[in-house]
DNA sequence: CCTTGACCTTACAACGGTGGGAAGGTTTAT
DNA sequence: ATAAACCTTCCCACCGTTGTAAGGTCAAGG
């Protein structure tokens, strides 16, 4: 199987492949007497697994651990479990910071009048000038957990 | 002022102070005899402007943008407005694709013993080997939208 | 006056992932 | 035989941020 095919039966493109090669996250594929990358069975359920992961968050390093515990048939999914609580801990943080801008950032446009006029709540946060009794500062960011 | 009391009053570190001059975010500021970077309190102001929207998750070229209508006093509040607007719909789209991720990460999760022994659902989803019996089929992710 | 330490300057590299392209070799189909 | 579609390696770009190295400057104290 060439790179060309692999990458379509995967979902990963060429260049990713070479990437992931080059940095050791999947192991060095055989080659042709020309010098092609030859992708086997195995080479193409393991990019599988990578796009699947990729698809879920996971970092590099964190499929790194996933590939090892995969390929490790006397692992605890304990293990398993844990990277995993660890990537939804990761999540939920991103999560949580990017509801907050979201909630501050609609809160200030919600206010703004959205004309011709120059006057703007959006405006006068960012600048520190806005009238504190008008809007609530949007630095105390509510405890919106979702 | 200097960069160091630059950084601290603004909360830009030196480094970047340094990057958004060099890439134009923010006008050459003066400088002293021997070449020493000096603040203005305009300056300042700017970059207090920068580190709050910063916060906000702007990026750099939003808020290049934030900042000229910042500066010009005939600007249309519908044009700050329509900047948060397309802000807020990007950030919508990070977040609900995080929630995706999390909602299937949890799922697997929760099907996963974490125990000692080495069977384990959240492997097997990202091998394609899940049972589809036991865990329905991760990549049918609900309709979350928080 | 001189040293020391804390600051400043520029310039370069790295990170994580991904894409783009150049320059050259190979395979396949016409 | 030739053209198109592959493949190979190599370097560059993005974004935003940090680190580091080599050198200049300022303020304090001996």
């Amino acid at each position: 199987m060439n790179i060309g095919e692999a990458a379509k039966a995967s979902g990963i493109s060429g260049k990713m492949i070479r990437y992931y090669e080059s940095i050791g996250l999947i192991p060095s594929v055989g080659r042709t007497e020309a010098g092609y990358r030859s992708f086997s069975d195995k080479d193409i359920h393991a990019l599988r697994f990578i796009a699947r992961a990729r698809s879920l968050g996971f970092s590099v390093e964190q499929m790194s651990n996933l590939l090892a515990l995969w390929r490790d048939d006397k692992r605890a999914s304990s293990d398993v479990k844990a990277v995993a609580y660890a990537h939804i801990e990761e999540l939920d943080s991103k999560i949580g910071k990017l509801i907050a801008m979201r909630q501050t950032l609609q809160h200030l446009a919600e206010h703004c009048q959205g004309d011709h006029r120059p006057s703007c709540p959006i405006l006068g946060d960012l600048a520190g000038t806005a009238d504190p009794g008008e809007i609530a500062s949007s630095s105390a960011h509510p405890p919106l957990t979702c």
